[in-house]
DNA sequence: CACGAAAATTGGTCTAGGCCAAAATAATGG
DNA sequence: CCATTATTTTGGCCTAGACCAATTTTCGTG
């Protein structure tokens, strides 16, 4: 029997997004309270808020100390690398690479999105969730917006297989340009479900905005990688 | 007082390295002692076994099911990707880049960097390790080693501040071509000295083989940098 | 007031064990 | 012999507390 439809998520990761919510809108260096303090204000063991505040510091949220104290970190520096053509080339590997496609609808644009894809927020845009698998394995979890019409979109992606081959043979539509980031991150509940991995697993968080010949962003994509099972390889020329 | 030089590493992470050990010759599948048995004949706690195998399990090594085992994981799935001109750009983002030399050596070559290389095992071979540091926080550790006659490499690296350009202005040595790999790490000792994480900590762990124009390897690095710190970020024609 | 020693604070590690849930195994019944 | 059910095994989560080590704070003394 059960009391809700919701899925009984651990505690230490119910009291993970609490203190979350206590430091996003706190300088750098603020103190949290004690383990001790934790522990006793949310009615649990010291064990449990050490794994909550474990994975927020393996996250790059908090920083700590002994002795000192536990406090906010100051936020992640970027590093800059230039590349060129990415290549949904999985299978040129020997590898069976696939994408099921779990979801392709059409939505109004949250503030962010819409910011980032340069339309208005509420304007419709399409989302396209899929799982990319690697010799059968779920390997990564991809959610991309894209702007512009694109009539019949789930049809078109699921003949061609390909975002982009559909974009580009459907729509006339071609990606000349992308910024990708790359940075690591734990694993979630929706990465359990969808990844088959454990909870705060770590993982490589990709997004990626890219941009038509004429510099319009049409893209963003946020991509979650096993970072257990996955290595990427780069050549290039220097 | 001390028993000896030796640092004091914590239980679980001696349990770690010996739990490695065990299945460094273990084919995929094969099931590992179950948690209450290595706690008993380990003389410690389930906890601290748990902690161990978790990190384990978290670096791909290890895979467990509940009701199942704990068994040795299937090795990791490499994905390409292209990519052009990796520039030791750091500084162009407006941020104090810098890198802190700690040591140069020459070293016969092992077997392992001696394939890498393409020279004969037990070649002297160059090593170069260094910190390198963004606003003034340690955000990477690289170790690079080099074929090749480099006279006086220790005074030109440190003159130069670079070692690519060590190589191009003193030696007339130019890497033409890269091929790098990404994965994720966690940290440990080193790590937690050099760069001041804790143990267990996200690393991304960057592997770079690096060619002259004739196709010769020339570079070979390794190098570690802290996940809670950094974001790669990539710009690319496509 | 300044300095050094002592105490309190805080995170780091570890123990011993309990209860739960998923999977595998054994027992049971048709 | 097969299918169903109960039991056992195994990992998942959690508690309550102990001791240690680094740091900060307090306090005593010159």
């Amino acid at each position: 029997m059960e009391t809700s439809a919701a899925a009984a998520l651990p505690k230490y990761y119910v009291l993970k997004e609490q203190i979350l919510t206590l430091i996003e809108d706190a300088a750098p260096g603020t103190l949290i309270p004690t383990e001790r303090a934790l522990a006793e204000q949310y009615g649990t063991s010291r064990t449990t808020v050490r794994q909550a505040i474990g994975e927020l510091v393996a996250e790059g949220r908090l920083d700590r100390t002994q002795g000192r104290g536990t406090y906010v970190a100051p936020p992640k520096v970027t590093h800059v690398r230039q590349l060129t053509s990415f290549t949904d080339d999985a299978a040129s590997q020997g590898l069976t690479a696939a994408a099921r496609i779990v979801d392709v609808s059409v939505l109004p644009a949250d503030p962010a999105t819409a910011r980032r894809l340069a339309v208005e927020p509420g304007t419709d845009i399409h989302r396209v969730e899929r799982i990319r698998l690697v010799d059968g394995e779920p390997l990564a979890h991809e959610v991309a917006f894209l702007a512009g019409p694109l009539p019949d979109l789930a049809r078109t992606v699921a003949e061609r297989g390909s975002l982009y081959a559909a974009l580009r043979e459907d729509y006339g539509i071609r990606i000349a340009e992308v910024e990708d980031t790359v940075e690591t991150k734990l694993a979630g509940p929706a990465e359990v479900q969808l990844l088959d991995v454990e909870m705060g697993a770590p993982m490589l968080l990709v997004h990626r905005l890219g941009f038509t010949p004429d510099g319009q962003p049409v893209e963003w994509t946020e991509s979650v990688f096993r970072g257990d099972r996955f290595r990427f390889v780069a050549r290039m020329h220097v």
